[in-house]
DNA sequence: CGACCGCTTGACCAAGGTCAAGGAGTGTGG
DNA sequence: CCACACTCCTTGACCTTGGTCAAGCGGTCG
């Protein structure tokens, strides 16, 4: 909403509503009609889809300012995944309808939707080349390198969400994530709760 | 394109180039400079990503009537992919310069480029979906699936493409497509060639 | 007829999912 | 203050999936 100017981010801001959940609290599931379009202000959502068996698969998780089920802005009646918070957030909510219309008034809102959907488009494909690409711990230390401040020697993280949900936003199960951080411990990565060390960076680059 | 006005769709003609390229030449590398998008009019392209052993993993399989290179219409300068024509293909390029100009005067081509994105984004979260969840038979039964004509009770398909170019879209080895559909032969279907019999339709919905 | 290409098949192996058990940290009640 | 419970994570054992390598098969083309 940063590139909007004044008129168009005011009718963006009317219709917008903030709304709190709690933690495991459902947003919306597949299929249902859906009427809103959603962004992060505090807190994590995942977004995960369900296979006939029951087995959950995070297909993206969303921070702080990250919107979702945007992809229905153009067309679409039904939410095409699951939403749940994985801890208590607030987030802003907008109506598709109204959203749609006043993308075809403001030119602004228009180009700033077309931004959003772009972002999303390339972080998503990056996601499925990484999934085809890499192992576990590279996955990992792909990860741990994004989140990086930058190129220093060395760097300390702290995860902004449990270890459970970063092993769905990779494509994991938790024990093949924990396994790719002790495989990582000879790259120099330490572990303890969720501060990450990372003793040498370049070396957590050749992996 | 079936979208725009007359006015819009004239503008987009203008500046549209139609080239034709052989089997396996390469349209651009990841990393370059990019300097236009493509819709394909005949054949079908590969996009992938190399990792740095060499290996390559299809993103995406584009056929007649889609476009690549569209997300980097916002903001981007570089590819992020290479592409490579899996046959003798023809397509259009549009200089991404140009688009963009374009769709800041011509609100049509604003919301067709948001309709485009929006698609492509569904699709592609799709696709992460099915990787994560599905085994190699259920993404063949899966294709066969969106591929058959209606909820007919049996139904045959021809492939538009080689076996191998299928196994990359579905992100797996080709020997493993093999396999799979050697499985499903027990859910009867029948592979001859390209030619696909499916003997019935609600059998493969079960897998 | 031989060469080549795409596909299939078999054998093997590695990656990672699953299940079960065992910490470690934190909060609760006695 | 300690015992207990609970949650989240880790570890080990096992097994399934699918990648890889190599050989063989069938069609097509020169």
């Amino acid at each position: 909403m940063a590139s909007l100017g004044a008129s168009a981010l005011a009718r963006m801001l009317e219709i917008c509503t903030v709304t709190n959940y709690e933690a495991r609290d459902i947003l919306f599931r597949e299929a249902e009609a859906a009427e809103y379009f959603y962004c992060v202000l505090t807190g994590y959502v995942r977004l995960y889809r369900l296979n006939k068996e029951g087995r959950e698969a995070d297909i993206r998780i969303c921070g702080p300012g990250e919107t979702f089920a945007e992809c229905l802005l153009a067309l679409g009646d039904n939410y095409l995944y699951n939403a749940q918070a994985a801890e208590n957030i607030t987030v802003a909510r907008f109506e598709l309808q109204k959203v749609r219309a006043l993308a075809e008034q403001e030119r602004d809102i228009a180009q700033a939707i077309i931004r959003n959907l772009s972002a999303h488009l390339r972080t998503t494909m990056e996601c499925i080349a990484n999934d085809r690409l890499q192992t576990a711990p590279q996955r990992v230390a792909h990860y741990l390198l994004d989140n990086c401040p930058q190129d220093s020697a060395s760097a300390s993280i702290r995860l902004p969400f449990q270890k459970s949900l970063l092993a769905g936003k990779l494509g994991l199960a938790p024990e093949a994530l924990s396994r790719a951080f002790s495989s990582l411990r000879r790259a120099g990565v330490i572990v303890r709760g969720r501060i990450i060390q990372i003793n040498d960076v370049s070396a957590l680059k050749q992996i």
